[in-house]
RNA sequence: GGCGACGUGGCCGAGUGGUUAGGCAAGGGUCUGCAAAACCCUGUACCCGGGUUCGAUUCCCGGCGUCGCCUCCA
């Protein structure tokens, strides 16, 4: 497949490193406060690449790391009061929790910065002996001149750098565009100890760490938002390939685009965000995956009310075409269809064009219904798009509201073993009356099982409930 | 200022040197006790100005506009 590959802005042809096998690693979060829309982007943009190379057979491994030291950690505990790891913990739940709501698949492996210092320090030690690194009062700092390759990801040029840098009071560099690797601790920071005395890492050390830990030299992806480029990923780069003497430290750089709001770019710095849970619990969670999926991953995306909205019916078109036969189907999925979807996806992962041979495939199987054939080509084509795009309908149960419908059934006089039973006991409640031409108890049945969250179609083929 | 991206029908949004993207919304029809769903039909778009070409929304140049990075950020 073909993939726009950042170093060198250009599509390429993806060659993993070894056949058949895939190791990716993505930026995740840096856990200091409850996500927006914007990580939601990323978190499912990366995991439908992931799921599309599984898809045509590649063994993926996934990492997505979580960043849990960092300066703006340090300042939120202060703020309120409490411990980095409160701070941590509460904001990687919120985290874990958004994931799974926006149907993303568990990373292979979560690595944590602070489990890693180890693997850190190792690195930093590899860099100053082989002179890409000084110690300085504690402090520990790449030498940016003296890595010709600086700047190759994000088309930058050292000497026009140079004007934009900046040295805070006290830094300790010998040239304000290095970085740091190395922080000595402050009094009331976490730190761990080294051969520069106690500290903590910079940022950008653990991924090159990290990745390098777990997917080895020249890994085959690295993915993150585009707001990374620079300086994130251009340091790691100098660092793992000025350590470990390798390039390229990884092959493919993917980037996703900015999540905009009214026009400008969501960032927690500004608060300019929308919440991202707030976000999954105003609408469905596979809504606002889909929401996502609608646009190019690199392209920015606008939200809006209107637009979540709009996927959310989208949605809704596919659930109640798969709904019209539940359950699995012995087909094999339509020849063209399929082709058609890995054509536009092995175009750089060409989501919203699978979406409309998504559509296209749907509209056909809903024909072919109407029209009293068989779609279960269709049907089968649908679930394994379905599947690689994580769009699948979740199963919903009954249970919480097994009371309700228990009463509901009690006062029209029908029972039932099983809360799906009661359901069925009622439809067939109402179709009785229907039969009779008892309009007024078949609409009240229905609009009862309505408030509760059931809701019930007639079709030429009788009635059918599904849970809202 | 430097680097980069984008500008498609009411809205969102793919793609292409000449043949229907798709979704949402709208109008008309079929089906239907009502509702919902579905199907069919309708709207014929590609910022502006040049250029290349038999032909450009698609390539090139210029302009206008919007956005991102250059500082922490998915």
């Amino acid at each position: 497949m073909q993939i726009f590959n950042t170093l060198g802005r250009a599509l390429e042809n993806f060659e993993p490193r070894d056949p058949g096998k895939v190791g990716m690693y993505v930026c995740g979060a840096t856990v200091q406060s409850k996500p927006h829309l914007g990580h939601g982007r990323y978190a499912v943009v990366f995991d439908v690449v992931r799921r599309y190379l599984a898809y045509i057979g590649y063994d993926v491994t996934y990492v997505r790391n979580v960043t849990d030291v960092d300066d703006k950690i340090i300042d939120a505990a202060n703020a309120a009061g409490v411990s980095t790891q409160q701070i941590v913990d509460e904001a990687h739940e919120a985290f874990l929790l958004a994931y799974e709501k926006l149907g993303v698949l568990p990373a292979d492996i979560e690595p944590r910065a602070t489990e890693h210092i180890a693997q850190m320090i190792t690195m930093i030690e590899q860099l100053i002996a082989g002179g890409h690194a000084y110690e300085a009062g504690g402090d520990v700092y790449f030498s940016v001149r003296g890595f010709p390759d600086y700047g190759k990801l994000s088309g930058r040029d050292v000497d026009e750098l140079q004007s934009g840098a900046r040295i805070a009071v006290g830094d300790l560099k010998r040239d304000p565009l290095d970085f740091a690797l190395w922080k000595g601790a402050k009094p009331g920071e976490p730190s761990w100890p080294s051969p520069w005395g106690e500290g903590r890492p910079g940022w950008h050390i653990e991924c090159s760490a990290m990745a390098h830990e777990y997917l080895g030299t020249s890994f085959d992806i690295h993915g993150g938002g585009n707001d990374l480029i620079f300086p994130h990923h251009e340091n790691e780069i100098a660092q793992a390939e000025a350590a470990l003497g390798i390039e390229p430290f990884a092959r493919y750089w993917m980037h996703n685009g900015m999540m905009t709001l009214t026009g400008e770019k969501m960032s927690k710095s500004t608060g300019h965000i929308i919440d991202l849970l707030d976000a999954v619990e105003k609408y469905p969670g596979l809504a606002v995956r889909l929401f996502y999926l609608r646009t190019h991953y690199r392209k920015p995306l606008d939200f809006s009310e209107d637009a979540l909205a709009d996927a959310s019916a989208s949605l809704d078109r596919l659930w109640s075409f798969r709904r019209r036969r539940p359950g699995p189907v012995e087909d094999v999925p339509a020849e063209d269809v399929m082709t058609s979807f890995r054509k536009v996806m092995e175009n750089d992962v060409d989501v919203a064009g699978a979406m409309g041979v998504l559509f296209d495939a749907v509209r056909e199987g809903n024909r072919r219904l109407d029209a009293g054939e068989s779609a279960d080509a269709w049907i089968a084509a649908y679930d394994e798009i379905v599947d690689v795009l994580g769009l699948a309908e979740p199963a919903r149960g009954l249970e919480d509201i097994a009371d309700s419908l228990g009463e509901l059934a009690a006062r029209f006089e029908v029972g039932g073993v099983t809360a799906a039973a009661l359901v069925d006991a009622l439809v067939e409640r109402r179709n009785q009356a229907r039969a009779a031409k008892d309009w007024a108890i078949g609409d009240t049945i229905r609009d009862e099982l309505g408030a509760l969250g059931v809701v019930v179609e007639d079709g030429a083929d009788g009635s059918a409930w599904h849970r809202r």
